[in-house]
DNA sequence: TTGTATGCGTTATCAG
DNA sequence: CTGATAACGCATACAA
């Protein structure tokens, strides 16, 4: 055999077109290099089948252009979502992605974070449900939808505002009396103020209103006992909901309809996300849609900043409201009256 | 400042415990280590707090215990079950996955795998669209729904058997005119096989059956429009469907309400996947279900094979159906009448 | 502009 | 069982 088996590297190129090892570094990285060498080097390393090696690169220079993504899966379509632009963000800057799966485990959290201290990663975007996981502080971390500590950046969508939302939505749509459901877990986070917000809306319209929160380990069975609870003559006390998401809005709308109370026409329902069915058709229910997009690109905007002074410690995005199959249309108002 | 800025290595260690730096690698790595020794580089670890550094491990072995799985994107249930089971049978291995999402683009197809070759990633597992992409041979690929040769294993479902078993099923469940109806891209992969099983089974049922089979460009409203041109007085021409995906299904579904065709009374579907609302939950059709987990194994297990030359180039795994709200109970039938 | 030489942090070989 | 040292592939400061 002629040819070395191994694969060849930037020694190698060199030597063939007979020029230093550095001059192949830089016609590699696209630097000013003489025509003459240029043309050497580029056809040696045609010539051997040369393939670049990044590893001896990210030991160099210490850079690995990889961000570590900490979230707990992506059968879950919000967190699918995120996964997909944040990658999309990533990629529009040269930088690869790292998913790391905790499936709601702690200690799986605290591994992956432990993970990237490893030089595995140059930053980490998480989106954790860990109480009090310390995050580290010699490396980038943007935190999703929860707040840690004024030095770890943290992004989430307006979610008082959402709430607020979804009760103006709800008068405005002809409601009078109004609950809110959701699963409550141990930790405040950022969607914990969906509630505060919706309180607050419907104190603004003088709307009544009653909260129905379960905690992380009970069944759904008790929001299903709350709903029968709460129909009296076959007819349901509320005719609006506001509930946590819109996963837990579908199933609710499930149970509702289980009971014959009919969406929306007893009773009108938004949720919270703005969940797509296949990601990209109709919402599945009535929803306060999260700018996952634009969160998306303030967290890789902010992971990759090397001016960590000038990063906000708390960033909150706009949301909006999107018509899904479980509210009815809103009746044609005067054009005019919205102009007094 | 007495303390060294720079993070500690294992020099700093070897030097600080007054051993050789050998004698740091083999206790970091569990290897056998006089007892004294054991203790001396424990503790000179905790004290400066010195963090292992994956990338000259990486650099050295030319290993970098990870596979890049490179699919359309995460947004698709069916790619996000996939996603999260080859993930779970890579970290059972302590292997870490690499994303890298194609968005159904030959251009990026090809550029993920020029990355991979430039080893950030010891293996390919890859879901691709591209007709005639020319895999790695010097790296481990595995290909899903996707033959490409003989030194290429690719694992799928039974895509024939699922097709075929559909038929059965739409018989069983009453049938007597069934349709076929997919989108089909130019690309012959496994899951063209669908069709040909399909038929196979209706033949073997002696059931009248219609293929209606659309290119990728063309509109959904020519699904529309056959459905249309099936409707006589009210009545619809088929009183089953067997739809190429899920996804298809459900757009089908609505279409079919929508012209006031009753599913499941005038017409059963079974699509093919088996995606669930949420992912864990209600069958969103009634359908043929492909065993993810069992794909992803298989997937995971041979682009981690050393040896290989006993990979098989096609691994067709076994379906089954899944009764979701698109098709009607079977009625029971007499137990005895089984053991004839 | 190009060549030379050193070091990034680890593993592995070999001698002690 | 342990110590010393040479790679691994590349970037870069410095010398020419």
């Amino acid at each position: 055999m002629s040819s070395n088996p191994q694969k060849p590297t930037m020694a190698d190129v060199a030597r063939e077109a007979g020029v230093a090892i550095g001059t192949v570094s830089r016609v590699v990285n696209g630097e000013a290099v003489g025509e003459v060498y240029q043309k050497k080097v580029t056809e040696t390393i045609e010539r051997l089948g040369y393939k670049y090696n990044n590893m001896g690169r990210v030991l160099r220079t210490n850079q690995t252009n990889t961000i570590a993504m900490i979230i707990p899966n992506t059968l879950n379509p919000y967190f699918a979502m995120l996964v997909h632009h944040i990658n999309a963000a990533l990629e529009k800057r040269n930088y690869k992605m790292m998913l790391c799966f905790t499936e709601y485990d702690r200690q799986r959290e605290w591994d992956m974070i432990q993970m990237v201290r490893q030089k595995r990663a140059d930053g980490i975007i998480a989106l954790t449900y860990h109480p009090d996981l310390n995050m580290p502080t010699d490396i980038p971390v943007v935190s999703i939808d929860r707040f840690f500590s004024v030095s770890i950046p943290c992004v989430a969508a307006d979610n008082f505002g959402g709430g607020r939302m979804a009760a103006h939505k709800l008068k405005e749509l002809g409601c009078q009396k109004v609950a809110h459901m959701r699963i409550i877990s141990t930790l405040i986070n950022e969607p914990s103020k969906r509630k505060d917000g919706f309180i607050s809306g419907c104190m603004e319209c003088d709307m009544d209103y009653e909260c129905m929160l379960l905690h992380d380990g009970e069944a759904y069975a008790k929001f299903e006992e709350f709903i029968r609870a709460n129909i009296h003559e076959g007819r349901f006390a509320f005719d609006g909901l506001f509930i946590g998401t819109d996963s837990l809005a579908w199933r609710i709308v499930q149970i509702l309809r289980k009971l014959h109370i009919r969406v929306p026409q007893d009773v009108q329902v938004i949720g919270f996300d703005g969940l797509r069915m296949f990601g990209d058709q109709e919402y599945i229910v009535s929803s306060i849609v999260q700018p996952i997009e634009d969160i998306a690109e303030v967290c890789v905007e902010t992971v990759l900043s090397k001016d960590r002074s000038v990063v906000h410690s708390l960033t909150t995005l706009p949301v909006h409201y999107a018509k899904g199959p479980t509210t009815r249309d809103i009746a044609k108002e005067d054009p005019h009256a919205s102009m007094a």
